[in-house]
Formats: C-alpha cells, structure tokens, sequence
DNA sequence: GTTTGGTATAACTTCCGTTTATAACACTTT
DNA sequence: AAAGTGTTATAAACGGAAGTTATACCAAAC
C-alpha cells in the first residue's frame, strides 16, 4: 500500500511543474523530493511525469490521469481540518445538553435563551430525562453536558461540577389548612396531613426521606405522582401537602393559588450540579456555553 | 501538517471499533494503533474517539464530525491506484498516434482498424503531421507513439525501431510518355522528361536527391507539390514524370490511369520506422498495439 | 477473585526519509 | 567551442519517527 505522503508530494510537484520549486514549496530538500516521486513510480508500476531539462511535467498516460482524484483527496483531508479547527476557534455545531424537564425550565431556560441569543449558529438540542438516564446518555455520548439534583454520585469518568442553582424545599398547600399558615409548624405536626411527593426513586423524594429521618421524624406519603406540575394541582385543590422546591411553586404562591408552610425546622436546601464527560472533546461553542456557567475546561 | 498516514490508521480504527481489531487489519501492532491515534489527537488539538472498555467510538464532538471526508479522501486514493493498475493490466483509455497522412493511410490503417476491433474500449487519436513534427509532438508527450518515413536521425531521448513497412519508390507516367514504358530506361534519359516531386523539405525529396547525386545524375524538378495525391492527378495528366512509393500508387497502376518507368538502377527502397520517448510510460493499451508491430517495451 | 477483552505507556530497535554533496544533463550565453 | 545556468539523479551518512515487545492498567463478566 502506496504510503498517502507521497502523494503530497506528487501533487506539489504536478502544480510547481519543479522538483526544486516543490521541495521549497514543502520544505524539504530538493533530493527527497526526487526520491519520493521515484518511489511513488516504482510502488505504481507508472511513470508519472516526463522528465524535461525545465523540470517535471505530468505524463498523459501517468500522472495525468490520477491528478484530479489526488487534487481532490487531498482537499478533502484540508476541509477535514479546517472543520477541526472551526470547531476549536469559532461557536458552531451542535451542543446537547440532557436534564430533566424542571431543570430545563426553573434553572436554564434563562441560559439558553442567552445563549441562543449570543450564538445564534449554534443548534442546542436539549433531551429531557431524569437525571440517573442523563448520567448514561453523556456517558454514551449522546448529550455534551448534563444537569442533574444534587446530591447524586457520577462514575469516576465523568466530572461534577458544584452547586449552580439553589432549590429550596418548601411544604406547601391549598386553602384547605388554614391552620397551618401565617406560623411556624413543627415538622412532626404535619404528620396528620396526607403528604403528596414525587416518585419515591427521584432525587427529590430521597432527599426529603433522608432529611426526615435525620431529625427522627417519620411521615408517609400518601400520594406519589411523576410530576411537578400534577402535585401543584393536587396541592392546590385540598388534596394534601406537598413538598417542592420554592422556585418551582413561585408563580401560584405569588396567585395565592398555593402557601407555603413555615416548618421548623426548615427542609434543607438542595441543588443543582453540572456534569461533563472527563475525556470527551470539547467544542468551542460548548466551551462558549460552559463559561456562562463560570466553568472552565 | 498532518501525516496523511495517521488518517488512514483513523479510518480503520473508526470502523472496526477497535484498536485491536484495527491493528490486525493494517497488519501492524497494537500499541502502534494506539499511538498513531494519540498523535492525531495531539495535532488535530482534538479526542476523536470515546474510549470505552468495549472499544473506541467516535467521538460525536470530533470524530465523526470529519469522518466522512476521510473515508471520501481515502476512497479517492483507492480509485486513483486502480486507474493505474488498470491501465497496466487492462486495455483502456487513448492511444494517440502521430504520423503523416500518407502513413496512416498506405501503412497504418489496416493495423489500426484491426486493433480497433481488438479493443474497442480504446480510443484512438490520429495526429496527422510531417515527420519532423510528429517528432517533436512525441517529445512533448503530445503523442504516444510515431511513424516516421526513414531514414530519419532522432533525438537521444526517442527511440526509433526499425523498418516496418518497405516504400520502393518508382518513377511514374501518364500515357503522354508511352516511349518510356515497356523497356528499361536509363535514368539519365529522364532529365528531358519535366519531373514532378514532393516539396523539397520532405524526406521523400531529399532521399530521392541524395540518390540521384550518389549516381551522378542530375534532375531537377520543375513542380514542387505539397501532397501526393495532386501528384498523382498531374502525372496522370501529362504534366510530367512523378517519383512516388509503388504502394501508393498501386490503385491507379491497376487502374491504368498512371504507368510505372522501370528503370536502370531502380530507385532506392525507403521504409517507414516507429519511435517511442525513451523515458515515458507505456500504457497496457499502447503495449498491445506495439505488439502488432512486433515492438516489446 | 480471577479471567477476559480492551487501551495506555515505556523502552528499545529498526528502518525509512532527509540532508549534504556531487554527478549528469540540456540548453544558453559568451 | 567553452563556460554558465537551471534542471534532475545518485550516493552515502545521519537522525528521528514509527513499529515492536513487554507490561501496566482498567472495567466488566464470570
């Protein structure tokens, strides 16, 4: 198999018409110029150029006829590079970002949007899934960069990077429990009050569970549901009380749709993390949009 | 600039998906694969591939961004060598064969209608020209091979082979001169008869020249012409004696329309020779139609 | 825990490509 | 003619890049 170097040079020489100029053109000198050509004649079985006292011009029935194809591959190997380093100097491509559908709207919808705005050429796709299926999918490399709850362990060759959002757990409630409003309840009092949470695999749920038992207090949820939105719902028609992070309920606490129960002590505060693969390249455009996050890779 | 090599290690790597399988592949070793892919890594500036313990994937971020354009490049390469080896093995492409009219038609035509039917696939381009330039088309790789009227002293870098077809020049009359038929005329007797020749910078001029002065006779011609069938026509006419191989005259000889002046000596036999460029390649195509002429390359 | 199937790294070696120097060659100029 | 100029070709020595061998390492499967 004809080593592709050659035909570099070959090509070089096919457009100077010169072993000398061509050696200048590429650097080397004159001589090696000559042998590369004769080698690339001896593996073809060709001879490629006819030899004249002015220099080296392409043979009809050998250099001639393969010219335009090497012209070609070879140009082909260039935009290959310079797709490259585009990729590396300037904001184009794709950037996919996974996280789950709340995380999308309560902590980067405001991001994207600026980030859309700024870089318009860039195409974002963003996959919405639970934050575990997220952690896979950067693993396959199927999204670039994904956000996920805190706390959440990640494989050792992925990377987390710290605290982005801070989501406030809050009991909430409808109109129904007056009582429990305008004061601070102590936690174990809610324990009379059918309570509305999340799936009990999600992040959210755990970490409410684990908190509880931390301080010795035991309540069981009633209902469990798959999203946000249908607990704001149940909530707030008299359904029970429900746990979520402030952010999510502002606009119905701000309608007076929802309340917020002051508890003692408070629910801890959870948050959001950012997670990258450790050896995936990095395009310019996701570097662009990491930085509005103030990481740096 | 990259080493085009490190791209054809890439190729095969992304599609056995394997640095292992790839190595076995290319017929080199692992660790070999391994670092060609690092190296074009490093230069590129960018990971092509996720490593996984099952395997390397391209790296959507960078591999398989110019993936393609590789695979595209390399194929280009792989049809260029095949055009050569196919133009070594098969009968394809042009042969271009420069000679003068009369050559092509009294010497080559049945040669190359026969090669035609041959092979077919072969086009073949006649370049019809005096003997001097046809040499000088052939130097310029305008051609590919010539036919020539001997004797002709050619360049170092041109190879003539030898006597293929025999011209015998012959004097030839109309019917206005029946005392110069039917008996042998000594050529001296011919100065009273008006003589009609090629132009005088034809080689069938100066051979005949030489000839008559190596004999001691002097004839001049009184009609220079510039082809051999306007010859014909006013020999046939009555406008003198013409000098002319046999062969080309042969049509009207058994027509009756043109007679042949035996005379004493006969005039010299030409013959008609091939040259090749020493140093140029020499297609499968062109190597057959050597062959009908019984010239090894 | 051990095996299996993969990649990465290190050190050594080999060989290929480059360079330098020079020859050979064909025109051009004097 | 002879010297000069601009080519390509060849030879020999050198250096470094690419390959090999051996081994480490790592994750998953058994």
């Amino acid at each position: 198999m004809v080593n592709l170097e050659l035909y570099r040079v070959f090509y070089m020489v096919a457009k100077c018409g010169s072993l000398t100029r061509a050696a200048e053109e590429l650097y080397i000198s004159q001589p090696a110029v000559s042998q590369s050509i004769k080698q690339l004649e001896n593996q073809l079985g060709v001879s490629l150029f006819n030899r004249t006292h002015r220099g080296m011009e392409l043979s009809a029935q050998g250099g001639k006829v393969i010219f335009h194809k090497i012209e070609q591959a070879l140009q082909l190997f260039g935009e290959a590079e310079t797709m490259i380093s585009q990729m590396n100097t300037s904001a184009t491509g794709t950037i996919r970002i996974g996280a789950s559908d709340t995380i999308f709207e309560y902590v980067l919808a405001d991001k994207i949007v600026e980030f859309h705005e700024k870089y318009p050429a860039v195409k974002i796709e963003l996959l919405s899934d639970f934050s575990p299926q997220t952690l896979e999918e950067l693993k396959n490399d199927i999204c670039d960069v994904a956000f996920v709850n805190l706390p959440m362990k990640v494989d050792p060759d992925l990377k987390l990077y710290g605290n982005f959002k801070q989501l406030s757990d809050i009991f909430i409630t409808g109109d129904k429990y007056p009582e429990l409003l305008d004061r601070t309840v102590p936690i174990s009092e809610l324990k009379k009050y059918p309570l509305i949470t999340l799936d009990k695999d999600t992040v959210a749920t755990k970490t409410l569970k684990g908190f509880l038992a931390s301080i010795g207090v035991e309540l069981s949820s009633t209902i469990e549901i798959g999203s946000w939105e249908l607990m704001k719902c149940l909530v707030a028609r008299g359904m029970g009380i429900g746990v979520i992070p402030r952010e999510y309920a502002q606009k119905r606490l701000n309608e007076g749709s929802l309340f917020e129960i002051k508890t003692a002590p408070a629910l801890s505060v959870r948050s959001v993390g950012m997670v990258l693969p450790k050896n995936a390249p990095v395009s310019y455009a996701l570097r662009m949009f990491l930085e509005m996050f103030n990481v740096k890779v």
